[in-house]
DNA sequence: AGTATTGCCCGCCACG
DNA sequence: GGCGTGGCGGGCAATA
């Protein structure tokens, strides 16, 4: 089925699928990321975020005393290029008649937390992989046995069916949708303006992808950077990292910033601060060594660069950390 | 802390 | 004419 998005047409319209008891959290994390942030360089908004249900408004929410005044009536999912679904499980009939529609229709359709019940009741997830909230997770395997369950990751992609663990991951998941609509750059313009990481640190696979790889020569880029990651202590220039990719110096620029949304040499940078925390986490070497560990080649530098990133000297990092752990 | 030098990066343009 | 690439140079951040 082909995506409806256009490039070039915006805004991308999201409509956000309620009912009575509809969780505010999940909800507003999807309004932020969606509705309110993301803005393209006129200040034009990137998304129109709207609400609509099988039940006329205002409807209850999960939170007492706040309801939801502004929604709209099923037919609204008609222009939707991506419909969202929070929590609850449960919706009528007739929304999941709606939801299935506007699938086969093209739409992307994305669950937050347990709103992917929501999608498994649609019939969206028979045969697919998906996540939900840990806590429902076996629920979800005994009721949908064709939908293969993971719980330990963050969000599934299955390219036009997306499904997002509990709460927090939202949030991770609605940004990786940023990326795919609009570029790294954007979803971390974003995730700076939420204060939120632009991908959560640990560098273990947390999200399943299960769309096909692109085959062009981002595999390249990206095999580059797993290799800088590795190869942090050595120095690491733009020419010497397009040579590994293959490019000219000017491309691998070019490539390197629609793929992560940054420069290559910010890049690094932040990766070598990344190494010296958790250096200075875990062991007792001289903040000269270090510095050296990391490839920032004097201890000096290492406090020019981490002052400004993390906003702390290097041991006052390691104190307040050790303090924490011991 | 101030200075010199290196290297980055981004706009611009020519080329295929 | 559109599109992606590669090279150049000015301005400036990063390093020595």
């Amino acid at each position: 089925v082909q995506r409806l998005t256009v490039q070039g047409q915006r805004p991308h319209k999201v409509v956000a699928l309620v009912t009575p008891g509809t969780s505010l959290f999940e909800l507003t994390v999807a309004w932020e990321i969606f509705g309110r942030v993301p803005k393209d360089d006129l200040g034009v908004t990137l998304y129109q975020f709207i609400l609509c249900s099988a039940t006329r408004p205002p409807l209850p929410s999960d939170v007492p005393g706040i309801s939801l005044t502004d929604v709209r009536g099923l037919s609204a999912l008609r222009g939707a290029e991506t419909v969202v679904v929070p929590p609850p499980k449960l919706q009528p009939p007739e929304a999941l008649a709606a939801l299935r529609q506007a699938h086969q229709r093209g739409a992307r359709v994305i669950s937050l937390c347990t709103g992917a019940f929501v999608l498994a009741a649609a019939g969206l997830l028979d045969g697919r992989t998906a996540t939900t909230h840990w806590a429902s997770a076996d629920a979800m395997t005994e009721n949908y046995p064709t939908t293969k369950v993971d719980a330990s990751v963050l969000y599934v992609d299955d390219g036009d069916v997306i499904t997002s663990a509990g709460s927090a991951a939202c949030a991770d998941m609605c940004l990786h949708v940023v990326r795919k609509d609009y570029g790294a750059e954007v979803a971390n313009q974003v995730a700076r303006y939420l204060v939120m990481p632009p991908h959560r640190s640990g560098g273990q696979a947390q999200f399943v992808d299960m769309q096909p790889k692109r085959i062009d020569g981002d595999d390249l880029i990206a095999a580059t950077l797993e290799w800088a990651q590795r190869n942090l202590d050595k120095p690491l220039s733009v020419e010497l990292l397009a040579k590994r990719s293959a490019a000219s110096p000017r491309t691998f620029a070019r490539r390197f910033r629609e793929a992560t949304g940054t420069t290559p040499h910010q890049w690094v940078l932040g990766r070598r601060i990344m190494l010296a925390q958790r250096l200075l986490e875990t062991t007792d070497a001289p903040v000269d060594d270090v510095a050296m560990q990391c490839g920032l080649g004097s201890a000096a530098n290492l406090r020019l660069h981490f002052q400004r990133l993390m906003s702390t000297s290097p041991t006052d990092y390691r104190r307040t950390f050790q303090a924490k752990a011991g």
